[in-house]
RNA sequence: AGGCGCGUAGCUCAGUGGGAGAGCGCUACAUUGACACUGUAGAGGUCGGCAGUUCAAUCCUGCCCGCGCCUACCA
């Protein structure tokens, strides 16, 4: 690649001419991790965006976290892998495909399944990938030449062999349960294609008649339902078992309003009393509680409504059959009015489920489907978890991890969709249900000879885009192929870093895969984040319209800015509010650290060897930057050891902006004018460290600059930075504190004295430190624009009093002495408070007998400082007043 | 109904059992050869409320008020 120059660095960082470079060399030529290599392994995969998807903002969130663990692991000498890769995303992605036919005036069933996979692999191919090449220019250090897709042939072998070998477990059967049926695409869906909202809706008290004449005077029994319009598939009403108003009807039977059916009463503990009549209609063909309450009472479930939504079948009169389950609706309650049956109507929210994709209304219908019983591999996950083999950060959300583990229910696992992975079940013609051998799961029963000549008709359903992603960790490595030199080297993995909104569906289920499948846990850590809400605190989502995208952000601020924004922000997995003024500060940030970079390479040249002299520093400024270095390095590491970013990220943002830049570089400046080779070794030596500590969060600008340095590996392959003991001063940052004390008090008397910043102050300095000043005047006088005097000010002058130094400024008596005697008086009562307190604090027994001793020691300590400088301002306005 | 989280400067948010911080905004001054995507000096907060524990509470405990999220078989 073609050098920067020293000369050539513009003087305002402009990431659009520098981020391309690095974008295209890092696709080319990606970070390729090593099975052989002999370092420890670090490896992430990535959570698998949607085949068809666009970058957002959580995207964006979650791969610059990613980014920064793998990249500084890599600096630190591990054989970092960041997996790639997509996932198919069933119902998303044909979904949209569907609606592509649509505007072609065609559909997927005039086109024939094996045309309709045609033109979804056209789709991926066309659209396919879009969102890889958008995490590219966010600057992920993804081995791109490793990119999976859950529909590879070796990702699709790992679900064919999970699907087989459960089966033969006997963990995944056939069978008739309630599912999440989508009317509009005509498939089940997961919970997590599934949004709840309350919507109102009414609740209708409805008569049952009482079969064999009156029990108590009563002649029915009164039931509360929010769906009259499934009465007719109704098989009992149901009371709880110690619900007194009802217990002399329990065994008796009720005829159901519009019928000439009855059906009996029974009691069950699901029911609650308070709610509504505290009797409840019992459909277990269409709701989830009345499907569990009708298994333990042994009723039949017939269906009334069918995969359109409309109702259907033998119990429904024919007036109603065909009509949409709404309209039916009306039309019910407005017959059950008529009958009598209808006893009340009142308002009443309901919970409806919504497909995410077609925003119908979901219908719970009975369906027969392929389902996972996962509750071994639960218990072995649950297990990890007690264990800590697994740990979740925030420690939080083992709670929330463990309380899905233990309420799991069977998992619905095919769909009814012609994208994903087809289901290896065939039929012959008596329904039996035939699988491929456990020893050999990839060979089609229809070319084993021990089914030769029978007619077998293979499922035509595919499976949950789940049952591929939660074998990620592992199949994206080579599985079931487990020589495979990267599962060898590089599972399980290390880290998986997620929104805590997915916990649930995907990593829960991740686990439980990899103890079933590989023996072993995933990823030691999960690390948890928060969701990016919009301005107003709300989710973003592409209905609401409230996104923003990451590309036009990049395009505007740099990649650099969005990661270190969004870094900086990440805390304990707490959401975050979207607030552009953070992408601002890591572009001004960014535009920072490239200045003084540019400064140093003024002072050092851009010839990587020319100051390398291994001297120890002398200067007071040198060996404190380079005893801060020591721990701001050792600070770093550690938060990012503890993955805590967003801390890590503060604290190098505060070293270089308010150290390095406020400070290092001002006292610098003295000596470099010199031509002072320590410094230049310092100067160089710290903005190094301070590159390759900020590498992992601003890759593109830590190269660009590195480069620039003259340097010939890139920095992401550089060593991360070790702590030298040898550079930890304590006295130097001692001492440099007194010296910013001093200048900080110089410069506040400019500011009384309304000089300009480029007059130079003729100042004295009297007291205890007035010697150390002494000693470092050239940085005081560099730093303070000032010119140190021998004597004291003889007319009047401005002083500033600390406690052990007091500085003076003779002035001319222009200036108005209000303001400096007004904040003199501040700072005095300021002072005498602090000392009172302090006193106060000492003068209790309580407070010096149970306080630690280095607390009462701290004490003190203040107690002497506030006394020392309340005597010297007393003493400044003293002489002021006193002054001619 | 249960669980979790949040309430700190005008705004967006960090933070800790021992005199509260950042970014932006605000005031004043400044273009001294790294940087106006800047510098210097400032102003601004009874850390949601009430009790309790403690020598010491913004931080721990309890209750209350407000907001958000997630689970759940209230039809």
């Amino acid at each position: 690649m073609e050098s920067a120059h020293a000369a050539s660095l513009a003087s305002r960082y402009d990431p659009a001419s520098v981020e391309g470079r690095w974008v295209q060399e890092w696709a080319e030529r990606p970070f390729r991790a090593d099975p052989e290599s002999g370092k420890p392994p670090f490896t992430i995969v990535i959570p698998p965006p949607n085949v068809t998807g666009d970058l957002h903002l959580g995207h964006a969130f979650d791969n610059t976290l990613i980014d920064t663990l793998i990249r500084a692991k890599r600096m630190q000498g591990f054989e970092a892998l960041f997996q790639p890769g997509m996932d198919h995303a069933g119902i998303a992605t044909q979904v949209q495909v569907e609606r592509a036919l649509a505007a072609e005036g065609l559909d997927r069933h005039t086109l024939g399944r094996e045309a309709f996979v045609e033109r979804m692999w056209a789709w991926k191919e066309r659209y396919g990938g879009v969102i890889l090449g958008q995490l590219q220019r966010l600057g992920v250090s993804a081995d791109w030449s490793r990119t999976r897709f859950t529909m590879d042939e070796g990702l699709s072998q790992a679900v064919r062999t999970q699907f087989v070998e459960l089966y033969h477990r006997g963990a995944i059967f056939r069978g008739e349960r309630i599912v999440n049926w989508d009317p509009a695409s005509q498939t089940t869906l997961s919970e997590l294609e599934v949004d709840r909202e309350d919507r109102p809706g009414k609740l209708y008290t409805l008569a049952y008649t009482l079969e064999g004449g009156p029990v108590d005077g009563r002649e029915a029994i009164e039931i509360a339902t929010v769906r009259p319009e499934t009465i007719f598939a109704d098989q009992a009403v149901a009371v709880h078992p110690e619900d007194d108003r009802y217990a002399a009807l329990v065994g008796r039977r009720v005829r159901i309003p519009l019928t000439d059916r009855s059906v009996p009463v029974i009691a069950d503990a699901a029911v609650e009393r308070e709610f509504g009549t505290g009797a409840l209609k019992i459909t277990p063909a269409h709701d989830q509680t009345d499907f569990e309450i009708g298994e333990r009472h042994g009723l039949s479930r017939p269906t009334v409504i069918d995969t359109d939504a409309c109702l259907f079948g033998e119990l429904v009169p024919e007036a109603f059959r065909g009509m949409e389950r709404f309209a039916a609706r009306e039309v019910v309650v407005a017959a059950l009015e008529e009958s009598g049956a209808l006893r009340a109507v009142r308002d009443h929210t309901v919970s409806l489920g919504f497909s995410q994709r077609t925003k119908v209304p979901v219908e719970p219908l009975l369906s027969l489907q392929w389902f996972y019983d996962p509750k071994d591999a639960a218990a072995r996950a649950l297990q990890a978890l007690d264990d800590g083999e697994i740990r979740l950060v925030p420690e939080r959300y083992t709670k929330v991890n463990r309380d899905w583990l233990e309420r799991l229910r069977p998992w619905n696992v095919s769909r009814q969709l012609w994208w994903g992975h087809r289901i290896p079940a065939w039929y012959d013609p008596d329904g039996n249900v035939i699988v491929p051998a456990r020893d050999d799961p990839h060979r089609d029963p229809t070319d084993d000879p021990r089914y030769a000549g029978v007619a077998l008709t293979q499922d035509p359903d595919v499976f949950d885009t789940w049952f591929s992603s939660n074998l990620w960790p592992f199949s994206t490595l080579g599985w079931p192929d487990e020589s495979d030199p990267f599962f060898r080297t590089f599972y399980p993995t290390d880290v998986l870093v997620t929104g805590y909104d997915i916990l649930f569906f995907w990593v829960a289920r991740m686990e439980m895969a990899a103890y079933e499948f590989t023996g072993t846990r995933p990823f030691h850590t999960v690390l948890l984040h928060g969701l990016v809400l919009d301005a107003e605190g709300q989710k973003m989502s592409k209905s609401r319209g409230n996104g923003i995208d990451p590309l036009e952000l990049i395009d505007r601020y740099g990649a650099d800015a969005l990661r270190f924004a969004m870094a900086h922000v990440s805390t304990g997995a707490q959401d975050i509010r979207w607030d552009e003024r953070r992408v601002e500060m890591g572009r001004n940030f960014v535009n920072k650290l490239w200045n003084a970079a540019r400064f140093t390479l003024m002072q050092v040249g851009g010839d990587a060897e020319a100051v390398s002299v291994p001297a120890r520093p002398t200067h007071l400024a040198d060996r404190w930057m380079l005893s801060r270095l020591q721990a701001v390095t050792r600070e770093v590491t550690g938060h990012l050891d503890a993955y805590d970013l967003g801390l890590a990220a503060r604290t190098i943002y505060d070293a270089v902006w308010s150290e390095f830049c406020d400070w290092y570089l001002e006292a610098a400046k003295a000596p470099l004018k010199r031509g002072d080779d320590g410094t230049k070794v310092a100067l160089k030596t710290a903005l190094e460290g301070l590159l390759r500590l900020l590498h992992p969060l601003v890759p593109f600008v830590t190269s660009e600059l590195w480069e620039a340095l003259g340097h010939d590996g890139q920095i992401g392959l550089a060593a991360w930075p070790e702590v030298d003991p040898a550079l930890h001063d304590p006295d130097a940052e001692r001492d440099f504190e007194r010296l910013r004390a001093a200048v900080i008090a110089a410069r506040q008397l400019r500011a009384e004295a309304n000089l300009s910043p480029a007059q130079v102050m003729p100042i004295h300095a009297s007291g205890d430190d007035a010697a150390f000043l002494e000693r470092e005047r050239e940085a005081f006088e560099s730093l303070a624009r000032a010119t140190l005097q021998a004597a004291p000010p003889t007319g009047a002058a401005l002083t500033q009093p600390l406690p052990a130094l007091t500085l003076a400024l003779p002035f001319d008596g222009i200036v108005d002495v209000g303001e400096w005697r007004g904040r003199q008086e501040k700072r005095l009562a300021e002072a005498r408070a602090e000392r009172s307190r302090s006193a106060g604090k000492l003068a209790n027994e309580r407070f010096v007998a149970n306080a630690p001793e280095s607390v009462v020691e701290e004490e003190r300590r203040r107690m002497g400082e506030a006394e020392a400088l309340e005597a010297a301002i007393v003493s400044s306005l003293e002489r002021v007043t006193s002054a001619p």
